[in-house]
RNA sequence: GCUGUUAUAGCUCAGUGGUAGAGCACUUCCUUGGUAAGGAAGAGGUCCCGAGUUCAAGUCUCGGUAACAGCUCCA
């Protein structure tokens, strides 16, 4: 007999090698429906295999990431399965479960190519495939064993991951004519398994190199009831039409060019008024936090980027130099602010009583990203970062860590980013000659992040080896309209450029030490941060944001200049004078169209009696009455104070 | 950068060797108080660029460029 615990503390016998399925059945018939793996001692199992110890078990369903990871996961070994038979010679990679589905990275051998019209094929034969009911059958089998079995068969990256492996035993899952290297766990048998979507077709690196073959990456989606296709691929369109590149197309935010060139975004008038909107609220923001603005050129001598370290670490992947017609003269496009910022910390001596000091700038920058990068405006070719560079004591970099979280938490909460991942990037334990620093300034610097983060409230993941080789960071990450990661606002800690621009401040010893710096931005980019909202609101932004506040329509044309001189004054709106002159009715109709896509509208001339006067009309709210010019900037002024005064009070 | 897909009107797209198309948007006129209004007329195209095959290329072939999906990368 064993005893198994359950969840919430419960004790029960079973006899020795009972299933996971077994106890769920005597639990109830529900729990053995909706089960499709089991913890067992806090690893996940499969459901049929045999419990021959006490154990502390948990079962998982659709709900947990687990239960759904095991379901993906089958369907993966269903791919194959699958294409093993429509395509005999098929080599097969790995074939995971992945955040939303699983794919299949597989050679289909010589002369074969897969196309996106084989996709539906292939998930029906999976589907067929599944309804027999296939059983998921667990064998473990000795490493030489397993190596003698993949070489026989020719499946060359199976015996190069085995290969790998410790010695010992290995595990294969066998389903129907299909044989796996695997670790599972899997679900009982393929008939859980009742929709199937297979999504895209995609070249991958064998093992992630690229020096290596490319394989052909099936990926896919399967679900345990055919309704739930349905309503992910119904959230799928939604989500399509939320990306940032269509909507900024739509709402004329911004443009590509190609005669200007790659990933150089062109922002165009309501854009701008976007981005100017999140520029000033970001700047009253680290006003009150003791920042000061500076400004700094768009290029940089060479010896700028040698000081740095910058141009022998990315001088041959970025923009080339700039040569000038006197000889010797050579310049580069600035790929980041650090070295301009250090250079005006240079520009007199510093005493302890002045750190922290902050300098922000909107600074763009210029980077020769790879082609294949680019992205709308999430990843660009030159974009402004919201930068700024905090010059410190070490003791100070904890304190100066809380208070860039609460900038970003401001940021966060204004925009009703509610959804993100805040991740603690260190350096890798095991190969600490990567870096750069003293083992005690990153031990100071990492421990300084991690308390600031925990005395902020903060819940961060850790990450190993993901640190800049100059200091470790935190980043925030959040996602876009279909599940995409993106980092957003960053933090980094660096001990490097101090020390390579010689930047010194005076003690209360009256002796000269190295200041510490950190790298911020909270937005990321504004390119990027831009995106990322537009995709969160749909772009439907709140009234603060919006770059077309309101319209100015005259009736007729006589009062067309004076809706022209009302612009001028209110410098927010759009005016447009294309109001039918004879006919008032169509007036009207063409006026409750535009509301639809504006905030406020102003109709002038609409009353006579009133000349002055403007009839404002709110959307979703309807007439507002006659009201002076004055009248409505106050009230659109109170509208948008009341929206960012609970923004601005920290 | 790599693999694959795509490139036709301002936008969304059809056209697959033989005279360049639709819907929406735009211009003019007519009709119309009801939530993407209707009607008529009009304007708008080096069919991404370059070469090749062909009597004939938007269409087929090759090369370039750009966009999209994924991989690799991201100071």
């Amino acid at each position: 007999m064993v005893n198994i615990k359950f969840p919430d503390g419960n004790i029960r016998e079973f006899e020795s090698g009972v299933t996971g399925l077994e106890i769920a059945k005597a639990i109830s018939n529900k729990l053995a429906k909706e089960a499709l793996s089991v913890s067992v001692n806090g690893e996940t199992w499969d459901l049929t295999r045999p419990i021959n110890n006490d154990a502390e078990i948990k079962f998982y369903t659709w709900d947990d990431e687990e239960g759904r990871h095991t379901f993906w996961h089958t369907s993966a070994h269903l791919l194959a399965e699958a294409l093993q038979q429509l395509y005999p010679n098929t080599k097969f990679g790995i074939g995971p479960a992945i955040e939303n589905g699983f794919y299949y990275d597989v050679d289909p051998g010589e002369g074969v190519v897969l196309t996106d019209k084989d996709l539906d094929v292939i998930g029906a034969k999976m589907l067929e495939l599944a309804r027999q009911k296939e059983q998921m059958v667990r064998i473990d089998v000795p490493k030489c064993d397993a190596l003698e079995h993949f070489g026989s068969i020719n499946e060359t990256y199976k015996v190069e991951l085995i290969n790998d492996l410790e010695d010992g035993t290995i595990t294969y899952y066998k389903n129907g004519t299909f044989t796996d290297l695997c670790r599972g766990p899997h679900l009982p048998d393929t008939s859980y398994i009742k929709a199937i979507k297979l999504t895209s077709l995609a070249g991958a690196y064998w093992r992630g190199d690229e020096h290596n073959k490319m394989l052909t990456r099936i990926y896919g989606i399967s679900f345990p009831k055919q309704q739930m296709l349905t309503d992910w691929i119904a959230v799928m369109e939604e989500a399509k039409k939320r990306d940032h590149r269509k909507i900024g197309k739509e709402m004329e935010l911004f443009a590509f060019s190609t005669n200007v060139g790659q990933g150089l975004p062109l922002w165009l008038p309501k854009g701008t008024m976007l981005r100017d909107r999140l520029e000033t609220f970001l700047r009253k923001v680290q006003k009150q936090y003791g920042y000061q603005q500076v400004i700094t050129p768009h290029i940089g001598n060479v010896n700028l980027y040698k000081t740095s370290g910058h141009y022998q670490k990315y001088g041959k992947d970025s923009f080339q130099v700039i040569t000038t017609p006197q000889e010797g003269e050579e310049f580069m496009l600035k790929p980041m602010n650090c070295p301009h910022h250090c250079e005006i910390y240079k520009t007199k001596p510093r005493s302890y009583k002045d750190l922290p000091i902050r300098f922000a700038e909107f600074g763009t920058v210029y980077r020769y990203e790879q082609s294949g990068e680019l992205h709308g405006l999430t990843r660009v070719r030159g974009f402004t970062q919201d930068d700024a560079h905090l010059f410190c004591m070490p003791e100070q970099i904890k304190d100066e860590f809380k208070k860039v979280i609460d900038i970003i938490f401001i940021i966060f909460k204004a925009l009703n980013f509610s959804e993100f991942t805040a991740q603690v990037s260190l350096r890798d334990p095991n190969n600490t000659e990567k870096y750069i620093g003293s083992d005690e300034n990153w031990e100071r610097a990492e421990r300084a992040i991690i308390e600031a983060a925990e005395e902020k409230g903060l819940k961060t993941v850790v990450e190993y080896g993901e640190a800049a080789f100059y200091g470790p960071k935190l980043d925030f990450m959040i996602k876009d309209a279909i599940g995409r990661k993106w980092q957003l606002g960053t933090i980094q800690v660096d001990y490097n450029l101090p020390e390579r621009f010689g930047l010194e401040y005076t003690g209360a010893d009256n002796l000269k030490h190295r200041p510490v710096m950190i790298h911020r931005a909270p937005f990321g980019s504004m390119e990027r941060f831009v995106a990322v909202l537009i995709e969160h609101t749909g772009g439907k932004f709140p009234l603060w944001l919006t770059p077309e506040q309101a319209i100015i329509l005259p009736i007729s044309e006589k009062y067309n200049e004076y809706a022209h001189q009302i612009a001028n004054v209110m410098n927010m709106a759009d005016v447009r004078v294309s109001v039918d002159d004879r006919n008032e009715k169509i007036g009207r109709k063409i006026r409750d169209n535009e509301l639809k896509k504006i905030p406020y509208m102003l109709i002038v001339g609409e009353n006579e009696a009133a000349a002055n006067s403007v009839s404002v009309r709110r959307q979703g709210e309807g007439d507002k009455g006659a009201m002076s010019v004055n009248e409505f900037i106050k009230l659109i002024s109170d509208e948008v104070d009341a929206q960012t005064r609970s923004l601005y009070s920290f």
